[in-house]
DNA sequence: TCAAAAGTGTTAGGCTTACACCCATGC
DNA sequence: GCATGGGTGTAAGCCTAACACTTTTGA
């Protein structure tokens, strides 16, 4: 099908990115990883991703990897970092830029696909042995997403677009891994005048109903204070 | 001498590290540049940097290029991010892997070497035309840059081993733009304790000789509060 | 003795933290 | 009516920010 040869006069590397999807499950912060159907590292897990087409921007590269592996589309992605030990692929040198996104609870039916045998999501203290340095790659996701919860509106790419202040509160605690005092969170956040409410209530149990908020300005994180 | 040819079945970007060195001078930051001696952008000016060899570390490829273009080793590095806009280049696809870096202003002379006509510091405020999307990425280090300044050592990758807290002082307050108390600040660099007397002190005018300090652990950036 | 930068404490106000009870609902 | 999570205020202490004068030296 592709015979085509592409001719340099130097060795280049070739490129590729890969995504670290967080999303919290159950209390407890999840990843999401595919199963490797092809060598090197066949049927271990690993972050999904792929290589960089030639004409194509590298964030647009994360966001088809992630569609075409797990069909998740519409997330917020950044930047990571970008890895690239000479010998961390076995087939040839191997540069990867990575981003991390986070994804409500309620957008979770990763499906497998034509490049991943399966697609399933990993509680981050139990995770299989990684292909590659995904796990270090984890690793630095992990520290940046908890980093970016004291300056930056990036918890609320964790919630559905409305929610109750618990929820939101639980997202911090999951994230922080320590309990908040309710009176003294809520403060914190409405001092910030990011979300508003919405004027609905959630009555979901048998007990007082929850105001619904939202974030003011939803599609995009900022850094505050 | 080169005439080998490297082939792949699909096409492989270019990868180059680009590295944004601040210093600071009579109370300016600047920023080193080279200029550029063959096209694209001949004749302008463009970040240090140069092409990934194949089987060579990122951050060894940086400090390099950085080496052979302006002589200037031994210094703080920290990736800063990686550009890959597909028409950035003219020439080919090629991925840039950035970094910042530090130093202080006593390590001044950077040299013109083989790969650049000549390397020059410029104020951030004067900054020339510049080559590629080099403005765009000096601006991103600038940021990344002062806000670290809050919550790491970063500041005294600026100085030389020993310093004393007046020249500590300045370099927050030109990075910063702005006059800090003279008491609160010592106060809260001292409360810190990253820092200790030398018990030397330094008698430069006519006025009373300073104390001079040294940074607990040198040779490294801590996140700090 | 004068000029110049080094060095040094205290106070007020704001922010952070700790803490306990009533409310609205479903069963 | 009771169990469940939702919702609310206050007081103490800590941290931040404002502020001015004395010290040491070289000329």
């Amino acid at each position: 099908m592709n015979s085509q040869r592409y001719i340099y006069p130097y060795p280049h590397p070739a490129v590729t990115t890969d995504v670290v999807l967080f999303t919290i499950q159950m209390d407890t912060l999840s990843v999401l990883l595919i199963e490797r159907k092809n060598p090197p590292f066949q049927g271990m897990w690993a972050l999904p991703g792929g290589f960089l087409d030639i004409a194509e921007d590298l964030e647009s590269c994360a966001k088809r990897e992630l569609q075409e592996e797990t069909g998740i589309k519409g997330i917020y992605l950044e930047q990571l970092g970008t890895f690239g030990a000479p010998q961390r692929d076995p087939r040839e040198r191997v540069i990867s830029v990575t981003y991390f996104a986070l994804s409500p609870s309620d957008h979770l039916c990763p499906r497998a696909s034509s490049d991943a045998a399966e697609a399933a999501w990993f509680p981050i203290n139990e995770l299989p042995e990684l292909a590659f340095d995904h796990a270090q790659i984890i690793s630095l996701a992990r520290q940046r997403l908890i980093a970016k919860l004291g300056y930056s509106t990036i918890a609320f790419q964790m919630l559905p677009e409305t929610f109750t202040l618990s929820q939101l509160q639980s997202v911090y605690e999951v994230l922080l891994n320590e309990a908040l005092d309710k009176r003294n969170f809520r403060k914190a956040i409405l001092a910030r005048n990011i979300i508003r409410e919405t004027g609905e209530t959630a009555r979901h149990g048998n007990h007082r109903p929850a105001k619904i908020y939202q974030v003011l300005n939803p599609r995009q994180v900022e850094i505050i204070k």
